[in-house]
RNA sequence: AUCACAAGUCA
């Protein structure tokens, strides 16, 4: 069971659901009885492949069968209702998670959260923040990098840097995810100086750019016509052992 | 370590 699973994990990631799909209908019949997490991982391929229609069909089928949800397979359907633009589906997932009163972890929160900040609700991903710690869930930097691309995304860069200072008054490190979203807010702005700051505290932290931050960063330059300085990053960053595509 | 969440270019 436990091997089955993991095949069906593998298929999933390579986004190869339907050989997924036959692995579990295999497993019935070796009679060896697909558990919550080979649902949860079928449910997990079916979201990531725009298919939340499937996903809820297993859902439901999960509980003809008397198979308990856990918090995995909550949060797979929740993030699957958000990314489907169904938002308030989720947050009645959500809501029914609440009731359960089942304990709550960080993940469905994020994932939630993630959903507000996208669609510029940044009411409501705030108030989810404090929610979670008031309940004792510390937020982690998902959370952050969440409400850092939340809040630049609608131009609030300031306050997203803001954001950032909470999380080191409360004990938790600003990854490179953390900081990447915010460069990539003063970029939207054609705030280069401020970019250059950003970067400057980094590597005061320790904390080196990756591809990503690097990519963000030089399409940035390139948008505010700054060719030169575009070339210089790439240089840069070729420097930096990372492999340039 | 059998399962879930966060940042990028072009389309």
């Amino acid at each position: 069971r436990i091997s089955y699973n993991t095949l069906i994990l593998g298929c999933c990631k390579e986004g190869k659901v339907e050989e997924a799909l036959k692995l579990g209908e295999e497993m019935v019949k070796q009679c060896i009885q697909p558990d919550i997490i080979t649902y949860n991982l079928l449910m997990h391929g079916m979201c990531n492949t725009g298919k939340y229609e499937e996903a809820v069909k297993l859902w439901d089928q999960c509980k003809q069968k008397g198979l308990a949800p856990n918090i995995y397979t909550y949060s797979v359907m929740i993030d699957g209702y958000c990314k489907a633009e169904k938002i308030e589906e989720g947050q009645n997932l959500f809501d029914e998670l609440v009731d359960k009163k089942v304990s709550l972890n960080s993940v469905v929160y994020n994932t939630l959260i993630r959903a507000y900040c996208r669609k510029g609700n940044m009411m409501a991903a705030l108030r989810l923040r404090d929610d979670m710690r008031n309940r004792g869930i510390s937020p982690t930097c998902a959370t952050y990098s969440s409400l850092i691309y939340g809040m630049c995304n609608i131009g609030l860069v300031e306050d997203a840097k803001h954001l950032l200072e909470e999380m080191r008054k409360e004990g938790l490190l600003p990854n490179v995810i953390c900081y990447t979203a915010l460069i990539g807010g003063y970029c939207k702005l054609g705030q280069m100086d401020k970019v250059r700051d950003i970067l400057q505290e980094m590597s005061s932290y320790g904390i080196c750019p990756n591809k990503i931050t690097y990519t963000v960063m030089i399409d940035g330059y390139c948008k505010s016509g700054d060719m030169k300085e575009a070339r210089k990053l790439l240089s840069e960053m070729a420097k930096s052992g990372i492999v340039v595509d």
